[in-house]
DNA sequence: TAAAAAGTAGTAACGGTTACTACTTTTAAG
DNA sequence: CTTAAAAGTAGTAACCGTTACTACTTTTTA
């Protein structure tokens, strides 16, 4: 089994096992209380391995931080400015372009990236 | 005048006159012609102040670079993982969810952030 | 079972970004 | 206009999240 190892498979258990969207950082004291001697740079080489790979999402608000997602599903990160929470909605894709209220939400403006090959890179 | 400088009335300028989505470092060698002696510090600076404000947008697509987007209307950015083309996209919200393609733009997963105040902070 | 391949722990280094200081420009009061 | 306070800048040093590297261990393959 290609990729395999029980630090990876920790790893991605620990995404799995939380509905938060941590850093490295704190992936890395999750996983340290199953693997107490696991490296920070084994965290952030399998974790950039996983996006990579397309088994998780790289989420980035502009707080300085990378943060991680196990859930792939369709949604939306809603980032608070002031406490710097990063909350899920699974608000209905054709609401998006009013930006209406989500959840209790004031939203004032939104970044949405698709990941993939554009037309060129998609021939070869 | 609150945040005036003539420095950053050429980021700005700077920003409208382009349509990509440059870096800081980007932005800087463009400002340089107009202001050859400017610090890259002030432009990092003044793009994190317009950021604040709402005036421009900051668009991380994880190629370890923040870049930078004068054009704050709704749309997607769509980035190449293999040539880091960042392509504008004007689809339609509610074509979202099934992630067709774009311009001819293979998708694979996508990210959408929604920056403003969550509920509790917005009482206070 | 043994050697090649792949992954890890621990640490040093990298580099995009931020902080800091002396100086300049802008603003506002007299 | 003059002038002092306030705000912004140039240049540089430092920060710190992340990446790279080396010796070692684990997994895979023949």
């Amino acid at each position: 089994m290609a990729n395999y190892s029980k630090q990876r498979e920790a790893i991605l258990n620990e995404l799995h096992s939380r509905c938060d969207h941590p850093t490295a950082a704190q992936v890395y004291e999750g996983v340290r209380r199953v693997i107490p001697n696991i490296s920070l740079g084994t965290v952030y080489r399998n974790l950039a391995s996983l996006v990579e790979s397309g088994e998780i999402l790289s989420v980035t608000v502009g707080d300085g931080y990378e943060h991680f997602d196990g859930d792939k599903s369709f949604h939306l990160h809603l980032h608070c400015k002031n406490c710097g929470a990063i909350i899920d909605s699974r608000v209905e894709p054709n609401k998006l372009k009013g930006l209406a209220e989500f959840d209790g939400f004031t939203p004032e403006t939104s970044v949405c990236v698709v990941y993939g090959l554009c037309k060129n890179c998609s021939k070869q």
